[in-house]
RNA sequence: GGAGGAAUAGCGAAGUGGCCAAACGCAGCUGACUGUAAAUCAGUUCCUUCGGGUUCGGUGGUUCAAAUCCGCCUUCCUCCA
């Protein structure tokens, strides 16, 4: 594997929770780290001037999606998705198999791969993990995930035993299909709920040897304590020296569990999302900008924030923007969700690395109040 | 002074005899959102002890039944003098 290894600079002696360095042909991010999700190959309103300056690291796309639109061979053309989009730092693409699940009732899944009906005209699309890993070599991302096949909660034991043996053998041959030195690909756990599927699938992918592990499954509905087990059955069979990626997980609750269990990466829509409509993660807890007691409020979002938002605009004004529907609204509330999140593990890194993670979380959660949305 | 027209819930605006506690939009309030088919979606905004009760400028009528028809009053708009 070319420019692309993992090293673990420290590990809480209060937590088990890991500060380390991911090297990557886009260059060095530290980790824990929260990666914005840029799914059409943009981060929703934002530029890749905005990203860096919230401090991102690592973001992602999405192999499903670009590859209805514009297609893999487009981006290839365009020298891969960094020059394309214009993000210098590291991607990472995920590789659709969240698309099998989310797009559920258009979709049959056999041995061979996964039949779609694309969602954009209907049109009957075939992927396999070999499609899959063949359309994130075009678009050359630094991070690559297998195909998996992300179960729905709830699902029977038998079934999510065959869904895991499944995604072991797609694993498989989408490493055997990967040929790219430049990329690091992923093998993702699945075993929705049951720890002894989460082992076995865990242990099977370690065999099999990839650069970097997820966690996938998880954020699909099922209940915060659910998703939290999932989470403590996946790591502990997970090698220490190899990144570990929670995939989808974006609660500030969940990422500093997922931390405090050994995870490195996390991504989510979430901040994004809830930013555009209305929600903002503060340090004081959840605020819903749209509220009336907002209008006359000339402070900012959250005076603990270092963000471009904060730092320039007032609650009166981005309720405004809000109530207007105004665009740059929402870029200045997905600026100020994503900088809250990449800001917290900037926190939480130095809270690892002086062996205090477990107080960190505690002080932050009592602050945040996270029983008040996400 | 004369001739027309209009008054509907916080605002705008449908409704012209029973299916109207009253469409729809805005505004307000809740909630959802987690590997993005999401600048989206759902609920809610007269009172209620959930049986019902009081509403459509005011008032008096007609009718089994009125936001809807008639009289008068008030306010506003347009045109003519």
């Amino acid at each position: 594997m070319k420019d692309f290894y993992f090293e673990i600079k420290h590990i809480c002696k209060q937590t088990g929770a890991r500060y380390g360095l991911l090297h990557t042909p886009h260059g060095d991010v530290e980790v824990p780290m929260f990666m914005p999700v840029g799914t059409l190959a943009t981060v929703k309103s934002l530029s890749p001037e905005e990203l860096k300056e919230c401090g991102s690291g690592v973001i992602l796309s999405n192999t499903y999606h670009l590859s209805l639109r514009p297609g893999a061979d487009i981006v290839d053309k365009a020298g891969g998705l960094h020059k394309f989009m214009n993000y210098d730092r590291p991607i990472l693409t995920d590789s659709g198999g969240f698309q099998v699940f989310s797009l559920a009732d258009k979709r049959k899944i056999t041995e061979e791969g996964v039949t779609f009906k694309n969602h954009l005209n209907g049109a009957k699309l075939f992927f396999s993990p070999e499609i899959a890993i063949g359309i994130q070599e075009k678009l050359g991302a630094d991070i690559i995930m297998s195909l998996d096949e992300c179960a729905p909660y709830p699902a029977t034991y038998d079934y999510m035993k065959n869904s895991v043996e499944r995604t072991l053998r797609w694993a498989k041959r989408g490493k055997d299909a990967h040929k790219r030195e430049d990329q690091a690909l992923f093998g993702i756990v699945q075993g929705g709920e049951f720890s002894d599927l989460r082992k076995y699938c865990a242990e099977e992918l370690v065999k099999m040897d990839f650069p970097g592990y997820s966690i996938g499954g998880t954020s699909i509905g099922e209940p915060k304590n659910v998703m939290f087990k999932m989470i403590a059955d996946t790591t502990p069979y997970l090698p220490i020296e190899k990144p570990r990626y929670l995939m989808g997980v974006g609660s500030v609750d969940a990422i500093l569990y997922g931390i405090e269990k050994g995870v490195d990466m996390f991504d989510c829509v979430l901040p994004t999302r809830i930013a555009r409509h209305g929600a903002l993660m503060t340090s004081n807890g959840r605020v819903n900008i749209r509220d009336q007691k907002y209008a006359e409020d000339f402070t900012p979002l959250d005076p603990e924030c270092d963000c471009y938002c904060c730092k320039n605009y007032t609650k009166a004004y981005l309720r405004h923007l809000y109530k207007c529907d105004e665009i740059f609204g929402k870029r200045l509330l997905s600026i100020h969700n994503i900088r809250f999140l990449i800001h917290m593990m900037e926190e939480a890194r130095e809270a690892i690395k002086n062996d205090r993670f477990g107080d960190f979380k505690k002080e932050f959660l009592a602050k945040f109040n996270s029983e008040r949305g996400f």
